[in-house]
Formats: structure tokens, C-alpha cells, sequence
DNA sequence: GTGGTCTAGACCACA
DNA sequence: GTGGTCTAGACCACA
């Protein structure tokens, strides 16, 4: 799974939404599979059901996920809604490029970022530490 | 001068900001110049005077602008703040690229499309349309 | 048979319910006829028998079929549900009717989808894709 | 304006989002139009807050509304989000159309119906009273 | 048990 | 003043 941080000023709903995405890009989970049920995900993070609720009903209106009445909620198989979060992923780190060219930023300096932090391991060293609740 | 978009999101004061940081980035002013008044301002793009007074005070503890009493603000000389800036410019950029990574690019598509914006001509400003208010 | 989707946010008792009356509608299942089992009928579904079991008792309560206790559930021969059905469908087509009215689509948009409809062979069955649960 | 019903069991969310919707395709709120504010609304319909809220978090992730943090909420000027909606619309009342032909409608029957309902004066007969509360 | 809606009320950033 | 987020807790339909 993945953690929150609610110190880090984002939205505990976004954490949420952007954690799915995150572990359906890297195969985590897949379609078909029961996504854990609103309430106990509510639990595990000490957080208010209505805020995970919110979170996937993001989901759902991205495609990303299904939700059944009475059975729960499951990733879904198509998989347009997450094609359109990465395209639109794309759009935004090019709205990032632009950004940092009007800055006067190299083309050569952006690209030693990009290396730069492909070779760091894994984990984000400043992102995500750990839910305190 | 810059255009606001009120619809993006963004804090209009944050859009300020950026908008004259770019201009100094772009060398479309320079030190000495003196800043359009916050009233001037508020005024052409329909906005409340104190979201003005509050980019120019960021600004101002940026090391971008300076204000003489009774006469108005000026565009710095020195590039104290400036240096600053680029910093910041770059840990945004960083933050896009992790982004993009958690979401499953790879460092080739990202450095595809850092090449991509820098041999488009200058006009990236695709976005960011008017100021309707 | 009919097919369930799960997706579609339509209660699953209701989409039985639904399915048999389209089968009796179309002459696919006729007076007499033995219904399939509450317990089959779930296994093939993957679903809570007890939601069968509920949709069967709405069929029964519309007089589209009538059980035997010991013997199961059989179709009804007579038409007494079956013209309270053709009345529901029309007020249900009645209120889409309305819906696009307000948004605005005219009468002549709403024939013409009508008669494109009505044009096509059989297969509009271009939704409802399968029950994966 | 519109009026909710309260007694419909339709969501009163729902019935927000519809009703600026139609407003929309009436032509009676356009492009850069000022919404009531969330607060505003609430009041007038006896609701919570957080359901006008959530409401216009709906219509703004259609592209039908944006809205500036302390400045309000604003129809689109952009019609591509109110035109998805329409699209989505007769896709509905295609699906409409389909089930009435299934439980063995005639297309004639049908375009009768929606002469009926077009030659019906303004007011949906049945639907949204009054809100009560 | 599951998801979905709503109220009540606190608190925040922003203008 | 404006919109946005979150908690707490009730209540509903559905399986």
C-alpha cells in the first residue's frame, strides 16, 4: 500500500486518489481486484470514512475504479480513465518545462534533474513519510 | 506584461508573483524600472487591490522589488532574490519530474518532451488565456 | 439468458428482474415455463442467492411468475403483470423523453434516434457486458 | 431558478447539478455568469452547505462551472463540458429507447409519446414541486 | 457487511 | 465575504 501525510498540507483525499493511481501505474493492483472497503480503509488510516468516500468517488468519476452497492469496490478493467490520468500527467510536467524555461533554466539542466532523480532508489526521499494519526 | 487565469486554480496573488518574476527572468524589466502602482493594477485586471498589495509584499521579502515610501516600487538591481528563485525553480521542476515518475514514465519520454518544449518557438503560452472578472 | 453489469450502478436485484421480463417480452421464456433455481441462478452469477430470491419475489408480486412450494418457480401464463409492465416502460420512456426536453434536444433530434434505433438488426445489446465478480 | 424536491428521493445534489444544467440549455445562465454562492444557496433551499458544495464540485469537474477561492463560483465560458453532458444525454435516451424495444414498444408508439410530451406545456407535469424543509 | 447521502459544525486559504 | 477540506455521526439501500 502506500502511506499519507497529513502534515504535508495535501489533501488527505488527493493523497488517497494519487496513491491508486500510483500503485495501478506500477501493476500493484489490477483489474478486477476488490479495492479495501471504504470504512476499513478509513480505519487503517485513522481517518473520517466520508474523506476515503470522497477519494473514490474521484476514482469512480476518473474511471479508475467501479463501486457496487452492497459488495464493494473494484478496480476496473478498462483501462481508459487511467490512460487519461497519465496523459493528462504528461500534459502537466510539460506545463512544468515551460515553467522552468521562462525561468531561463537550460534544456541541459532539466534533463541532469530528470537523471538525477531516475538514479535516486526508490522511495522519494522527501515525499510521503508516515501517517500520523 | 502576463495574463491571469482565474479559472486555474491557482491563488491570483501566487500568479503576480510568478508573472513578474518571469518578466525579470525574461529581461522584459530591469533594475530600476519602476513596478505599475497596485491600484493600476488591480485595476486592469478587475481584482481586489489588497491581492496586489500582497504579491508585491511577497515580492518585496524576495529580494525582486523594493518599495520607496511614497513614491511606489521599484524592480531591484541586484539579483539577491533572483538566485533564490532559480533554486526554488528548480526543487518545483524536481517535484514534477518524481511525479511523473511514481506514475510510471520513463526519464526517455520525460527528456522527450523537455526537448520537445525547448525547440518549440517561444510562444509555450498555450495557456493562461484572460483575465475575466 | 440476460447478461448482468455490474459496473452500471443499477441494483443487481433490479437487473434481474428486468431480464426476465425482456425474455418474456421477446418470447424467450413462455407461460409454464420452469424458472431457473434461486441457488443456480446465483452460482452462475457469482451473486447473494438472497438477491434472487428478492428479485423472484418482485417477479411473482408483478405476476410475471408464480411459485410452487417443493417445485420452484414457474412463468405465469396469463398476461396479468405483463400489461402493468408495458405501462411502466412507457411512463419510464415518458420521463427520458422529458429529461431531453430539458436539456434542450427537440422533439425531431429525439425521433430520429428513435428510428435510428429501431433500424438497427437486433444487437443493441451494446451494453450490459458481463458479471465478473 | 429551480425548485428541489425533497420528497423525490432523487439526491438533492443531483437535483443541483440537473438544475443549473437545464438552466444552461435554456439559456438562462451563460458563459461568466456569476453562480449563487455556496452559502447563499444553502440558505434559500434549507440545506446543508456541504451539499451545494458538493454539487458544484460536480458541475466543475464537468467543465460546466469553475470556481475561484474567494471569489465565487462562475458558469464556464467554454462549452465543451456542457456539450459532453448533452452528448451523454442522447446517449441516455438512446439506452431509453432500447429497453422500450425490447419489452416489445413500437417505434410508432414511441414517437407518439414524445409528441405527447413536447406538445405538453412548459412545466414537467409531475416532476419537482416544491422543497419543503 | 457494503457503498452513498446528508446534516452539523469546525477550520483553512484566499480576496 | 468566498470556496475547500475534514471530522463526527446519522441514516439509507443493497447484498
Amino acid at each position: 500500500m502506500f502511506q499519507l501525510d497529513l502534515k504535508s498540507g495535501v489533501p488527505i483525499c488527493d493523497q488517497i486518489v494519487n496513491g491508486f493511481i500510483k500503485l495501478k501505474a506500477l501493476g500493484l493492483i489490477s483489474g478486477g481486484e476488490q479495492m479495501p472497503s471504504v470504512r476499513s480503509l478509513a480505519l487503517k488510516f485513522s481517518i473520517n470514512p466520508n474523506t476515503v468516500q470522497k477519494a473514490y468517488a474521484v476514482l469512480e468519476a476518473q474511471g479508475i475504479i467501479y463501486s457496487v452497492k452492497g459488495r464493494g469496490s473494484f478496480v476496473s478493467d478498462d483501462d481508459r480513465g487511467h490512460s487519461a490520468v497519465i496523459a493528462r500527467a504528461k500534459e502537466d510536467f510539460c506545463t512544468a518545462v515551460e515553467r522552468a524555461r521562462d525561468l531561463g533554466l537550460s534544456a541541459f539542466e532539466l534533463k541532469e534533474i530528470v537523471d538525477g532523480v531516475y538514479k535516486t532508489p526508490k522511495s522519494g526521499h522527501k515525499e510521503e513519510k508516515n501517517a500520523d494519526g
